[in-house]
DNA sequence: ATCGTAAGTCTGTATGACAAACATACGACG
DNA sequence: CGTCGTATGTTTGTCATACAGACTTACGAT
């Protein structure tokens, strides 16, 4: 967690954990489109891992909810369903309004100029987006405020939500639109945040969220 | 998720699912306590299936928590820190109030005649004490629950988390005494629950978890 | 007592194998 | 012409085996 000298010669994941990185990040991108159909040796050749290691990975996900198994047929990439999309993001609602009221509670005044500098950056990433800087942008402003927020079990969560999310937003584009309207909900919420108004950060966040949910699934259907 | 007619003749998981469930089972109940190492080769022997069916499955318990893997060191029985055991509860907290409010609000009579029988069988359960009934009868009760909430990512996390909360409950010993309060609780939460009162479901619900949290914390230290 | 080395243990990863489930194509037969 | 059955190929689920590298333990030398 707190990195202190930062002595570290290089921490290599291990292979495994290499893969489903990749493989998570294929999904939230949409290179791997819902529905698809994961082959394992297709796969396996595609990263060059044994299918040993390729199938501890997808296990991984799949307990994620990230692909789906039908017996005996194999893996594809879950397809989210609206009402699926609605669940998810009733749960991401109650964790990360959790978490808002953590960070308020237990960050540290450097996290919180972190989550302030991340915010920035979030924003510039607007200006010239791809989904792989958007992704890289938005996961670094929840690995600080998740982190703040101190509670790990809620991180891992939402670490999973998140991906899901992804996945969502790319199908329906809704970033785009609502980028000016987004930076502007957070920096409201930061505010909060830096008042350590533990219930309007809350209230702020549960409302950003649902703002979310709505322009998300609207593109849905 | 609706069984229709279940005319399915058998729905035999595979080989991995069983290993995962019955490692689950045994960290809940206690079996195998928090700290003790996981022995690859031992375990296969144990079950009597092969290190790569074993290690899928020791993928899935790890993406939950249930066990932590120390770098070429191996795998533990994950160890919940005071710190871990509150987050826990907090994330319990929230889940179970959005399951509490989305079964008021969708559940079947059905359903909420299914609920206060497994109301009843968890009171019997409780005059008859063990770890393994208690886990089978409170794991129906939520099954019950989750599935008339109608939101499949909340039933999975949950579900997690349950297994965590039982490992504590065993150290913790915290059911036995709290059992008659609790089955209190529950029952006025079905009250809440049959009157469809979404907020008071919630709220009795929010109440009933930081009740328990608070019995099994105090036992932790 | 400290250090270094050797032997043993366990993980991480790869390979090859095979039965069972499933899909596809093809041909026979009504 | 359509239905059915069979043959063929593909893919998963599972197993056995192998081996390098990390780590542990024991032992012996200094």
């Amino acid at each position: 967690m707190n990195e202190q000298l930062s002595m570290r010669v290089e921490s290599l994941p291990n292979l495994r954990e290499q893969v489903v990185e990749r493989l998570r990040l294929a999904i939230a991108t949409g290179r791997f489109k819902p529905g698809a159909r994961l082959v394992e040796r297709e796969l396996c050749e595609m990263m060059g891992v044994s299918r040993t290691s390729l199938r501890e990975a997808l296990r991984e996900l799949q307990a994620d909810g990230l692909i789906t198994a039908q017996p005996n047929r194999g893996l594809s990439v879950s397809v989210i369903s609206r009402k699926e999309a609605e669940g998810i993001y009733q749960v991401r609602t109650v964790l990360e309004g959790l978490a808002a009221r953590l960070f308020a509670r237990n960050a540290t005044d450097r996290e919180l100029k972190a989550l302030r500098r991340s915010i920035d950056r979030l924003e510039a990433v607007y200006a010239d987006f791809t989904a792989e800087s958007f992704i890289a942008a938005k996961s670094e402003f929840y690995d600080i405020l998740l982190n703040g927020a101190g509670n790990e079990t809620a991180s891992a969560m939402l670490l999973r939500i998140h991906t899901r999310v992804s996945q969502l937003r790319v199908v329906s584009l809704s970033s785009a639109e609502r980028a000016e309207r987004s930076i502007a909900e957070l920096r409201e919420f930061l505010s909060a945040l830096e008042a350590r108004d533990e219930d309007r950060a809350w209230s702020l966040c549960i409302q950003h969220v649902e703002n979310a949910a709505k322009a998300a699934l609207a593109a849905l259907n």
